[in-house]
DNA sequence: AACAAAATTTAGACAAGCCTAAAAAAATTA
DNA sequence: TAATTTTTTTAGGCTTGTCTAAATTTTGTT
């Protein structure tokens, strides 16, 4: 039978998007037990999945060898990485959500159907190019700015830099933030580094604080 | 094993959406083949689920009995048919929908799981109590308020009345409606009814135009 | 290079939600 | 009221997406 149309299921978005993430935009390889994490399912779910996948052409899986997305899969997964940031700007801007609860609801949102509803929303937030996050909003054909982020811990000592975003969007990493006040958009000031156990101290605002290598990978800035 | 909170699924809650509408708000017993033909399923599917809904104590249910909803259930679904309506209201208020476009769209994003996601709706939507369609949107409780309003085709001839909802809200009604002018809020003069063929003759606006009863009997409408 | 460990796939099972076909109960009608 | 028709339920099967356990392939290590 002649596929028109090949709808992808919510799971499989689950999946694409998983592998996208994994594969720095599509580029490599990704193996069915990193996928398995992502996803919180076990290996054999992924090998089932991916065959599926496989078959829908979306993505590239020879056994044993991994699995890489094709254009379509990669248009499908950004696709839905657009309706969930998107999304996420509409919760923190218009419904007053804040950074750190958005992510469950938006899980749930990206999987609607409905061209027209993603195109509107996006003119209705006056067409954003980051989320809440600051994560960059794919376009229509799944490109995005690619910004100058760094991550904190590569900043130098005396140096300024704007938070831009986070690499770990949990909501405990978010909820830290907040109360260390720091925010997108935030300026900030690299003290001192320790060598010993890679914490830094900051100066926020006012402030001098001291934060562990787990928060200085985590969070991005762009060097002033 | 102790069930604290039962989630319900996606079919779940068209069934119980379903019932509802069925059941006049609720207040009576449903049968298997009426849900059968609002779900599209066939009716054998039907007692399946309805078993399960009974079960989790969403809908009474006893064998060729029919079906009726219990508190929690008319709960659930008023939940629903709140979270539809208010998204519909979102769609043509700020997404810029027409009325006969919001249905589909709606029938997804009522689906999605998070009460503070629709109570900030609601509060941004400035707490509307009618969707795009006249239809009533229920409160957290349930409760909506009851409208007075009745068929076109009850009203005399001579009468002024003012649109206030569709029956049929289906798209190629509500294109029909749009085609002559008529939409929520506008005044209909009843100049002539044909007993023949049930047929009427209203003036809209500055025009006469003539419908059948197919017409008159899916448009509410509020005496002047 | 051979063996052990790790990763991956296969095989078989299960729940949800649907189906068809057959059986049973209820409603209708003659 | 007895027979027929309609409605509803049961029984068994299918698909999707998941799992566990066992088999297989690849990788890493002496």
């Amino acid at each position: 039978m002649l596929k028109i149309i090949d709808v992808v299921t919510f799971s499989e978005e689950n999946y694409l998007k998983a592998i996208y993430h994994l594969s720095k935009h599509g580029s490599v390889s990704v193996s069915t037990n990193a996928i398995a994490g992502k996803v919180s399912a076990k290996a054999s779910s992924v090998t089932d999945m991916v065959k599926k996948l496989a078959d829908k052409n979306l993505v590239l899986y020879k056994k044993y060898q991994g699995v890489k997305l094709t254009e379509n899969g990669r248009l499908a997964a950004t696709t839905v990485i657009r309706k969930h940031r998107l999304w996420e700007v509409f919760l923190v801007n218009k419904l007053n959500f804040s950074w750190d609860e958005v992510h469950e609801v938006a899980e749930q949102l990206e999987h609607i159907k409905s061209e027209k509803l993603i195109d509107q929303l996006d003119a209705f937030l006056e067409f954003p190019t980051e989320d809440p996050h600051g994560d960059p909003i794919p376009d229509k054909h799944g490109n995005m700015k690619k910004t100058d982020k760094v991550l904190l811990s590569q900043v130098s000592v005396n140096e300024d830099c704007l938070c831009v975003g986070v690499k770990d969007s949990s909501s405990s990493f978010l909820k830290y933030l907040d109360k260390n006040e720091i925010a997108l958009g935030t300026t900030i000031k690299v003290i001192s580094k320790e060598s010993f156990d890679e914490s830094m101290t900051l100066k926020v605002a006012k402030n001098h604080i001291t934060i562990s290598k787990e928060v200085s990978n985590n969070l991005f800035v762009k060097t002033l």
